[in-house]
DNA sequence: GGATGTGAACAATTTCACAGCC
DNA sequence: GGCTGTGAAATTGTTCACATCC
């Protein structure tokens, strides 16, 4: 397939086919009138935009389970990621390989950043430590953070942080599921009493409200 | 601090208040006029709106490094989230306690998530199983799905998914990232060469461009 | 003929600003 | 006087529909 037209894309991504236009048309004019997109040139142009034609390096922090798990995804290296170094505050794992690498020290950090010239850290420490060790980061010279600490960090204007919180996502799931329950509750009532329902919902049938509520 | 005003809640989220109060009026009306809103109240009712208020068994499938790394996740159990079993195709982790829980074999997951009654699942597996796993969840009665594996799984309607792409959240970073390093050398540019700026960043210099470019 | 690229219409979200209440 | 709750205005995002070009 050597060219793609944007109606194609767009029901594969699910979104209506102008929209998608729409967004390519302001990477440039990559498109064919009465053909379509090169399937190949239109690739590299976003891959350029989104920068994985680059080389990114990047340091995790924090090798426990979940560091261990980053170290060893095999997703990063195929979107231009490079794990340039493994940093732990247990002395103990220093020089243990994890993943291949071995795992250095937290007081090499600065001089690991600066020969590296890494400018993306993530952070994968227990929730104590993760606003130090992005001081220490930050100062170092990495500018953005990908954040797996369950605290919101501070950072000085110019640096970029994303947090991945995983109970937030289970927290989506769950509301959603809710509201399932919900319906189908409702939809049951709705055949005995179909008035009767919008006020337990706003404001909680009384049997659920705790000694919290004020008078 | 038994209340709240909107305009510190709106400064300590990063929002106008004028949204947040308008999220919450959604809610209900839990404010009071010249007072704010009462804390612990508030606490409760949102609590309960998002779900949090009940307990929500999860299974996790797949016992690498990234599920070992979920199951001793502490934020889980304070948000509603109990990790009623852990599942691994591997016979050799059957009956091996990972955060204190056995891990039990594929074969038993149906048997499991009817047990338990669970209705949420997460899958931790390398890509080619997850869509085998994500079926039996489904045909067994989960109605939500957090997807760790890089893989856009099938479901039919009334299933909920979520994925967590470890490397698309780097991949926002290195955008930012490299729009940072662009805007600082068009600035550098700017003294010298003010109008040639947009077309390199359009179209891309010629030497960038690869051998894929059409005709 | 067939598909892009885009101004114009439409829809959704956010913010303003103030009436209403404590 | 101070702060909520909410219509109305402003802004942002999406879809339509068609001139334009291969």
């Amino acid at each position: 397939m050597p060219t793609v037209s944007s109606e194609e894309l767009a029901a594969a991504a699910g979104v209506n086919s102008a929209k998608l236009r729409k967004d390519f048309s302001y990477l440039g004019s990559y498109g064919t009138r009465g053909v379509g997109y090169d399937v190949e040139y239109l690739v590299y142009q976003i891959s350029r935009e989104l920068g994985l034609t680059q080389d990114w390096p990047v340091v995790i922090v924090g090798i426990g389970n979940l560091g261990a798990a980053l170290a060893n995804y095999g997703g990063f290296a195929s979107r231009g990621f490079r794990v340039a170094a493994l940093i732990d505050a247990d002395p103990a794992m220093a020089g243990k390989p994890v993943a291949g690498i071995p795992v250095q020290h937290t007081d090499d950090l600065e001089r690991i950043i600066q020969d590296n010239g890494v400018s993306i850290g993530v952070i994968a420490t227990p929730a104590g430590a993760a606003q130090q060790v992005c001081d220490r980061l930050v100062a170092a010279g990495v500018t953005s953070i990908l954040n797996f600490a369950p605290t919101v960090l501070n950072v000085p204007d110019g640096v970029d942080v994303r947090k991945v919180d995983l109970s937030i996502e289970l927290q989506i799931l769950a509301f959603h599921e809710q509201r399932k329950a919900g319906e189908e509750a409702a939809a049951a009532d709705t055949a005995v009493a179909p008035a009767a329902r919008r006020q337990p919902a706003d404001k909680g049938p009384d049997g659920d409200v705790p000694a919290v509520m004020p008078a």
